[in-house]
DNA sequence: GACGTTGTCCTTTTT
DNA sequence: GGACAACGTC
């Protein structure tokens, strides 16, 4: 199990009891450690497997630690906590619902379910949401919340954040009333109980030895507390993470973490993972070099056994549209070559930048995936069928009520929903349990709304979870109205797969055959190692525990099936991941680095951290490419070269469009450099210049070399240089202050000063 | 209550 | 450029 580890690999895996820090670089093969780590524990009779718990930020990562763990060795992973910082609290917060102030049948609030919830809770209020937008309201809480502070903690200095204070106060009686919770509400209050109940707290301390967190610089404070709680004085917590690669202090990630736990507990046991078995040496060189701009890091220096490989290729092309092609052109001959699709990929800084490549790859009939797009759990048919088993399970769930309460049209309006609202107000309850205080018409119709969902409840009583759900997206009226809709048959077969993902749920947490409705009481005849029972009685009915799943596990983010496709992704949904071929694209100021990030240092350093997780990403060959001129937010803008392309030393780069600009001289076909003294253009451009001209008609302006012309943003200039003509037409300008540009004249906003 | 028109805002994302 | 929300009209 451990030979075929290197050394620091193995020192890691068989570090004797007490808390560690591992610091594990891109492709340092973290994720064995971990697992590795776990089956050893148990293999040596340190741990039982119910000993150990397992943390990570996604389920994907938590499904692949159970995946590796049963293939090193048969145990049975059941009743191991091993899972994702929510999926865990969730867990405590079913066993102990009392303790924690819960209803049993509490659900959960996914993102777009709390900003409605705000919303309404804003209107209820009359709060004005141009002084408070939702947006700030939902960020303010979330983020008081990841602190640890319930509205009493948060500092009031001023008549803003006082009123803040007192919106997240409504928020929270809102969310009591409902019996719904938050993400961070799950933590937060998995928190509370863990620290306000003694033997609660005593039980787990006792049961969990060992405490292993994946991706430790995601930690945020909330997180980072909850799990020195939980160790207590007696657990050892084996963290690991790759500072460089934290990217996500947006949401609130602390990379300070990792340096406060290496002080606080893991005092000397740090250990660094640096050979990196991915990529080859110019690629792990350039991000060494690129990384080491950075401040505040913990230090590590990734290498390698493959040798040097090939250096990044860079490509600069006038346009977003040519940069695209030049893409799409890149990976035929790749592909030519002989290299799958699937293992080449294009990243981008945000996803705004996808539709231009996406278009280009598809003129060229390419298949490609794009990753990020809705996920199966957030469509809208799903999410309102969701809202109806809600009801079912929990009618007192405002937010759901909401959602379904005209859907399918029902001939309830706005106004009958205000007064609904209103009523709900002045007695304190929910939605509907006002249903009774509504007059005439609109109220008949609230009525038989309530009627309906108690009827569905009571036709489904004692049906097993599919039965259940089939049941309900019938009765509801969905299907019915997708079937009159002429773009709805998509939505109907997602409702039917609805279907399928809780019959294959029920079977995975045998719950098949059971009514959905009844608490499962269920207690684990296991003991640990010291003789403690192991788990108090959980307390879930198989439809509340399908509706946490439902909103803990969105789905898969994946897109459509076709294994043979070019991947599209952010550089952010590529951490993780690794392609024989990566192209990074955008490699402009204000995109990469991104403008709203540059300001401060602490932005621009996460932003380097992106750009190290982009390069490390690719395992034979890399390629930056940029353009001179892009389409965003409707506008042509014409950025520079991104810092970052000069913070990677020249020996890594080979430029295949000239790095310095080309000029021509007017006459003969050959293109001459500009500076040819210079001996540093390494290559010449495989994409040459078109026929280059004297002078071009560009819709009425006629462009001659000689010109003077004057630029919105670059000020004043002359031209040295044409090329192309009509939409290809481009101009290589000297600016007195901007330097040399090429611009594609169909797009620059050019005004001819003189010649 | 349904539909068409104008106006605003644009990173990154998992749970 | 485009998504979405808010407004105005039938």
């Amino acid at each position: 199990m451990i030979d075929k580890l290197n050394d620091p690999q193995r020192e890691a895996v068989t570090l004797p009891p007490g808390h560690a820090l591992v610091l594990a670089g891109a492709g340092s093969g973290k994720t064995r450690v971990l697992t590795t780590r776990m089956a050893w524990l148990i293999q040596t009779r340190q741990s039982s497997p119910l000993g150990i718990l397992a943390v990570t930020f996604t389920n994907k990562a938590a499904r692949e630690m159970l995946a590796r763990i049963s293939a090193i060795m048969p145990i049975d992973t059941r009743g191991m906590w091993i899972g994702t910082f929510h999926g865990l609290c969730n867990r405590l917060l079913r066993a102990h619902f009392r303790d924690a102030g819960l209803p049993q049948a509490f659900q959960i609030l996914d993102t777009a379910d709390q900003f409605a919830a705000i919303k309404r809770l804003l209107k209820a209020n009359n709060i004005d949401d141009e002084k408070y937008p939702p947006r700030d309201v939902q960020r303010f809480i979330n983020c008081a919340k990841e602190e640890g502070q319930r509205p009493g903690d948060v500092e009031a200095y001023d008549s803003f954040r006082r009123r803040m204070i007192e919106i997240y106060t409504l928020y929270e009686a809102q969310c009591q009333r409902e019996g719904v919770v938050d993400f961070p509400e799950l933590l937060l209050r998995a928190f509370e109980l863990l620290s306000r109940n003694e033997p609660i707290r005593n039980h787990y301390q006792r049961r969990f030895r060992h405490i292993l967190v994946d991706e430790f610089q995601d930690t945020n404070n909330l997180q980072y507390r909850w799990l020195t709680l939980l160790a207590g004085d007696g657990a050892s917590v084996f963290a690991v993470g790759d500072d460089d690669q934290s990217i996500y202090a947006f949401r609130g990630a602390n990379v300070g973490n990792m340096a406060d736990f290496e002080r606080d507990f893991a005092r000397g046991a740090v250990i660094r993972l640096e050979q990196n078995y991915r990529s080859y040496g110019h690629i792990l060189d350039a991000a060494n070099a690129l990384i080491s701009h950075n401040t505040g890091r913990l230090g590590k220096n990734l290498w390698t056994e493959q040798g040097a490989g090939e250096q990044i290729r860079v490509v600069e092309q006038p346009t977003d549209f040519a940069e695209a092609q030049w893409i799409v052109d890149e990976i035929r001959s790749l592909v030519a070559e002989g290299r799958s699709r699937h293992e080449i990929a294009i990243l981008y800084r945000s996803n705004a930048q996808s539709r231009v490549i996406e278009h280009a790859l598809f003129s060229s009939a390419i298949p490609y995936k794009v990753y990020g797009g809705l996920r199966f759990f957030e469509r809208q048919e799903i999410k309102h069928a969701l809202a109806y088993l809600r009801l079912i399970s929990n009618p007192d769930d405002d937010t759901s009520w909401v959602r379904v309460v005209n859907f399918p049209p029902r001939g309830i309006g706005a106004r009958t929903i205000e007064s609904l609202m209103d009523q709900a107000r002045t007695y304190d309850t929910s939605l509907a349990a006002s249903v009774a205080r509504v007059p005439g018409k609109a109220g008949s119709n609230l009525a038989q709304f309530l009627v309906s969902i108690s009827q569905m409840a009571e036709a489904t009583r004692g049906l097993p979870l599919p039965e259940l759900v089939e049941h309900v997206i019938e009765h509801s009226g969905l299907i019915a109205h997708y079937k009159l809709d002429k773009e709805g048959a998509d939505r109907i077969e997602n409702l039917n797969e609805l279907v399928t993902a809780a019959t294959v749920f029920a079977i995975e947490e045998h719950f098949d055959g059971l009514p959905a409705g009844e608490s499962v009481q269920w207690v684990s005849s296991a003991t640990d190692s010291m003789g403690d029972s192991l788990t108090p009685a959980e307390n879930i009915s198989p439809l509340a525990s399908f509706l946490s799943h439902a909103a803990l596990e969105a789905g898969d983010n994946q897109a459509q099936a076709g294994q043979q496709a070019v991947q599209l992704m952010t550089v952010h949904a590529a951490k993780g991941l690794e392609f024989d071929a990566v192209f990074i694209t955008g490699m402009e100021e204000g995109l990469f680095p991104h403008e709203n990030s540059v300001l401060e240092p602490s932005g621009l350093e996460e932003e380097r951290r992106l750009m190290y997780v982009a390069i490390t990403r690719a395992r034979e060959r890399l390629y930056f490419s940029l353009a001179q001129s892009r389409m965003l937010h409707g506008q042509t803008r014409y950025p520079m070269r991104s810092r970052f392309l000069s913070e990677v030393p020249d020996q890594h780069l080979k430029w295949l469009t000239p790095k310095q600009q080309v000029a021509f001289d007017g006459h003969g076909s050959e293109p001459r450099w500009a500076g040819a003294s210079r001996a540093s253009i390494p290559n010449r451009p495989s994409v040459a210049p078109r026929s280059p001209t004297t002078g071009v008609l560009v819709g009425s302006q006629h462009f001659r070399i000689g010109q003077g012309v004057s630029h919105g943003r670059f000020g004043e200039g002359t031209i040295i240089g044409l090329s192309g003509s009509g939409l290809e037409a481009q101009a290589q300008i000297q600016f007195r202050d901007a330097g040399t540009k090429t611009l594609a004249l169909g797009i620059a906003k050019l005004d001819i000063t003189h010649g």
